[in-house]
DNA sequence: GCGACGGGATGTATCGTTTCACTACGAAGC
DNA sequence: GCTTCGTAGTGAAACGATACATCCCGTCGC
């Protein structure tokens, strides 16, 4: 009997209260403060809502309201399970507070970071959480002066002017190599991303610091330099370790888990035994971790749970206005031991 | 010497054309179509726009134009590495035709799909991107009786109402067992998710077809069912091939990469080598694949080029309006063989 | 010298919603 | 019977950008 309901682009609040013989206000009033309209009308203006197929219009609410009700997500690499789990965490807290997100993929590139914070600008978001490529972007400080929240995420802030969280990486360096020189390895490398990235900066001196508390030098580090965070750079590192006839480390400590799977695979390829003849400690405990072949030992960082508090610090401060007062969130990370760590014999 | 700017919550395009000494209209215009404006007044204007920060407000454009300048991508995981390959890929597409994607993730929950597609309905989204929970959703529906083109990803279309892409998974179960028999294998196990989920019954029907193309019978397929797609799954599989004392598979065919790590893991274990003593096939070729202890032979997916062929259709069908044909896409999976795989001795 | 032309700029209605100020009207208080 | 009050509902002005119709004015052709 509904079968003339044909392609109306658009049903609008104006049309509603036509058909339902009230003006555009009492509509409004029925979807936003139902409270205040008498029950006869409201149901009647209801009956209309559900038989037009009305939906609001978000654009002109958000017009209206000067501001979204979306928050931007600005990560390095949507395909590194860290940022997947990251956003996961954002995602349930917006949710909550019913809010979308907008994921945007830097990729490390300034260029598209830039991009991304003026499309996010455009859209005026309510606000913005962010990896930054680079320490400090002028697209950034503009929001900020526009006044839009900013937090930073695993990424400390220098200015102290913003919200962060973060995870303290030099303590996860020095847990994964305390660790190591108690199970008694003397000849430990560290594989280590680019030292700009200040993720890769702080494990290692976090990895220094482990060091000089056992009363080693500096110099019994032995660092192997890799190009980018990823397996290949692993499987590199790792073929760099197997050629090693003499002097090759007893344990490795990796600035991630995807360079742990690349030594890992060389390992096993070169049948250099995990643990028997050589450890190996990865970072972050992505889900592969556990699940590879070897399961590795690896420093876990609260990856969701960084998710949900940068998601509602970043609602706080958009709710707190001038009252907010910035703060510096840095969680602690906690090693993991499993089965690619093993005591010297 | 312009210490002194400060917290202007908005600067819109009034303001620029009273700064600028000129009309809003003349504002539009160098925005939108610069040629049609004399240069000296396009630079006066150009200026005056960086010089009070101006940016536009895209609720308002948004507002005129009727229809938003993003897309909805929803998925069932963003956590599988499937859908943020596939995600990237659309995002790549999107982005060359300035628009943004907003990516929703359904959990594989219907009340959550629902959710999003009510939240994309009120940002009148330009198109829809979606791997549907379940076949019909109302929402989706009345998505498409607004107008709003839809596109089904992985997941071929029922009612021929919409395009869709997807990969032939039929083609793929037969890809991995063709190759197994071909190498000799006589006694094969396959691990199925559940058959609910049409690429798992797809994989297996595929299966079954090399199988009886090499004048195999049906039964000669040994069914493992589990609970779900994940590396946990895969771990329970592998728990139980292990304990097989007599008649143990010389050959796995998992449904996806997760499972078939899972599996892996569990060999590895338990002291069987692989491919030595039995072999192992994935499905997906994720880059955690390769990157495995013994690298995983797998059904490739172009997850990248699945997502920008299906961005590009939703594009098309958005521009060409009552033109537009629906059509229905379909990709060939490509074995990749890797370590994982040997001929029976 | 006058009309036609066209490049360049402008005035303003419009999109859909929200909200503030206001009206209508019956009930209650004195 | 008049004022006061409260409840329910309404009118209309925003929000910011766009685009259509229009206008202004200097040039050119004849």
């Amino acid at each position: 009997m509904s079968s003339q309901k044909r392609v109306r682009v658009s049903v609008s609040i104006r049309e509603v209260a036509a058909h339902a013989g009230v003006s555009v206000a009492t509509v409004s009033n029925v979807l936003n403060r139902p409270d205040i309209v008498a029950r006869p009308t409201r149901d009647r203006v209801s009956a209309s809502i559900a038989e037009l197929g009305f939906v609001r219009n978000e654009s002109a609410r958000q017009l209206r309201a000067g501001r979204s009700r979306t928050i931007g997500l600005v990560v390095l690499d949507v395909a590194n399970p860290f940022f997947t789990d990251l956003a996961r965490g954002v995602e349930d807290e917006a949710n909550k507070a019913g809010l979308a997100v907008i994921l945007c993929n830097s990729d490390d590139q300034e260029r598209k970071e830039k991009r991304y914070l003026e499309l996010l600008e455009e859209h005026r978001v309510q606000g913005v959480l962010i990896t930054p490529v680079v320490g400090a972007s002028s697209r950034l400080a503009r929001l900020q002066r526009r006044g839009t929240p900013v937090v930073l995420v695993d990424s400390r802030s220098p200015s102290r002017g913003q919200c962060s969280v973060a995870v303290d990486d030099v303590l996860g360096g020095d847990l994964a190599v305390s660790h190591l020189l108690e199970a008694g390895h003397q000849h430990i490398a560290f594989i280590a991303g680019p030292r700009t990235i200040r993720q890769v900066a702080d494990r290692f001196e976090g990895a220094l610091r482990a060091l000089e508390r056992a009363g080693r030098r500096h110099e019994d580090l032995h660092v192997i330099d890799v190009g980018a965070l990823n397996v290949a750079s692993g499987q590199k590192a790792g073929a760099d370790i197997a050629a090693m006839t003499a002097g090759r480390p007893t344990a490795v400590f990796c600035t991630n888990d995807l360079i742990a799977l690349g030594v890992l695979q060389e390992m096993t390829r070169h049948k250099i035994r995990v643990p028997e003849d050589i450890s190996i400690v990865g970072y972050d405990d992505i889900d592969f971790a556990a699940a590879a072949a070897v399961p590795l030992t690896s420093v876990r960082q609260p990856r969701q749970q960084l998710g949900r508090t940068a998601a509602r610090m970043l609602l706080e401060e958009s709710a707190g206005g001038e009252a907010h007062q910035h703060q510096q969130v840095i969680f602690e990370p906690e090693l993991i031991v499993r089965q690619s760590t093993a005591a010297t014999r």
